[in-house]
DNA sequence: AAAAATATAGACAGGTCTGTCTAGTAGCGA
DNA sequence: TCGCTACTAGACAGACCTGTCTATATTTTT
């Protein structure tokens, strides 16, 4: 087999189309063109538009974590993994590649919670809330989920800039963010040797 | 006249249809029927739909000033100043009525820089960040560029949880997030009898 | 090699979209 | 009362949308 299979090439186009387009304005005509894949083929592996849509976002999810899990893993102190979470999302945010955060373009283009797009969007924004909040307590805050909440301003912060500056946005700044959020509530509090 | 006038009773139904569904959810049909008012008044007043929602943009763009200037008048310190905005985006993101940011929904559905909606939103963004940073400047602080953009990230950040989390969400941390970065940055650094 | 599952190409239905056109109505100043 | 302007009501064109259908080809499995 020279190619993917027919699903993989579907979520590869519909990934490259939804991030840069959004959701409404990408027709399945258009990600048919685009893959080469038959009509019908894509209604079998996806039966409508939005499951598309859902696998997409499913699958947008695991890399996101599998990108976290990659940074985290290289490094022992919560604090530090904290810092090096943001200084990711510093250098990706403020990438040209970057096209913002595809779930909160799906919260914004399907409003109603209902709609497995939103659905998905506040499942994976909950996750990040709840990782960072883990992370926080791990890195003896003195407000655990206040600093999550904080952390997670700055991330999403982050991704707004790339969707409406494009490159070299003020996104760059996430790493410097986070570490003053993080000083504030660990510098005082944490006595070493108390 | 009892009622207002056929543009503003366009713009009025516009922003409610917008704000809440989106721009590309939200089709000419709709917003003539919710407002009562005939296509071709519509479209004398408008020339197409793009021009409607750049109007919409301007005229929240002109509210948005109009409470950010309410905020700020009632107060003569500009570290005061920053703290009362971020409170009020506090208050305000984390309300049920408020739907996310109108700017950046609008680069969300319109990526290219070309299309009115970005290039206002753009602009919105930038005057936004504008603003801080003369605010920053005026309280001192160590870096002023870098406390803004911190700051903005923390706007967005707040704006991005309205719509993903609707009501209650973690936006009513704006207040203390903008709190401990500003103190980040003009505690130590301000000797008042230097 | 036969059979079964899978993919292709494209027509098609029914709906929605933006923007235009026509014809008629209401209000208002001269 | 006349004439001008603004608004109304709805049909309409042409394009695009999702999802279905048919008929054929290709691949895989048995």
């Amino acid at each position: 087999m020279t190619q993917p299979a027919p699903r993989e090439r579907i979520l590869q186009t519909a990934a490259a189309l939804f991030s840069k387009h959004g959701y409404r304005a990408v027709g399945i005509d258009t990600i048919i063109r685009e893959s080469g894949i038959a009509k019908m083929t894509l209604y079998k592996h996806f039966p409508s538009k939005d499951a598309l849509i859902a696998a997409y976002l499913e699958q947008t999810n695991a890399g996101f974590w599998r990108w976290i899990d990659g940074i985290t893993s290289a490094h022992d102190d919560p604090k530090t993994q904290l810092e090096a979470i943001f200084d990711g999302v510093a250098k990706l945010s403020s990438s040209p590649a970057c096209l913002g955060c595809s779930f909160t373009h799906a919260a914004a283009e399907f409003p109603d919670f209902d709609h497995p797009g939103h659905a998905i969007a506040l499942l994976h924004k909950q996750q990040v809330l709840e990782r960072l909040t883990q992370l926080s307590r791990a890195a003896h805050a003195a407000d655990p989920l206040g600093l999550a909440q904080d952390l997670m301003l700055a991330m999403d912060g982050a991704w707004s800039a790339a969707r409406v500056f494009g490159g070299g946005n003020h996104g760059s700044r996430a790493g410097a963010t986070a570490r003053a959020l993080i000083a504030a509530q660990t510098k005082a509090t944490n006595s070493p040797a108390a």
